[in-house]
DNA sequence: TTCGGCAGTTACCTACAGGTGCGTACTTCA
DNA sequence: TGAAGTACGCACCTGTAGGTAACTGCCGAA
């Protein structure tokens, strides 16, 4: 069996190894949405509200807050009325999408397979 | 700002996109931790609830069981008493590890910068 | 003068991810 | 004779992710 190489660069095992804590940060429903959405230029709460149909207002005030604490957005408040906030990537965050960029490859190459790996799978279950 | 490539390549919006539903397979707690330790060369059952320490039974044999039905890992019962299963990566499950490279090399690199926006985040808050 | 948009906050509720513990059927070793 | 390892399945419980609804304060437009 072919192992790559990347199986020797994180111990997973370790509860202390960081990747445990950064996929907590960015496995969830939205984060990486949100960065992708404000990557494409989309700064303004509003404007995110209606561009990443589903969210709520609430998970959306409460992501971009973890995303702000963890450095990967920052936040400006122009201190107007009516209020006006606007969310950009910072360099850290914007650094993390050319990381993304193979696995998200990944999934519009490979998805076909993991379908048909799928449907195969239900049909021996099935059997 | 700079505007990474991968923006333009999937729409996240999408509710269909193939993204969310993969995000939703590798983007739980267990998932990514069990291909790689696979990948490490670990392929029974209680060898990696050994080496996944903190893993419970359930999760392991649910998550394995998620992981086959996707086609990324391939489950080989020897039908022998005491029994003995093996489980190995798919094809599909080894082609996955190249994309993840380059996200654990960003954990790796920039995790002292994610706990230093951390600590700076927390200070302005409190003050 | 009332309504909608701006950017939220708070309280409350539900669904599910994930943990614990017990049972199974068999074998080998002490 | 019984303890431990092998690979589970099932029932039950809890924590929390995430959704809903109602509220704030201010403005401009109809």
């Amino acid at each position: 069996m072919i192992v790559p190489d990347w199986v020797d660069k994180v111990d997973p095992c370790d509860a202390n190894c960081p990747s445990r804590e950064m996929l907590d940060l960015i496995g969830d429903r939205w984060s990486l949405l949100l960065l992708l959405v404000i990557a494409q230029g989309v700064h303004r709460n509003g404007a995110l509200k209606r561009r990443v149909g589903g969210i709520s207002q609430k998970m959306l005030t409460q992501t971009l807050r973890a995303l702000e604490a963890n450095g990967l957005v920052e936040r400006r408040d122009f201190m107007t009325v009516p209020p006006h906030v606007e969310y950009h990537l910072t360099p850290l965050g914007a650094s993390l999408g050319p990381a993304l960029t193979p696995l998200f490859e990944w999934i519009e190459m490979r998805f076909g397979d993991v379908l048909a790996a799928r449907a195969e799978f239900a049909g021996r279950e099935a059997a």
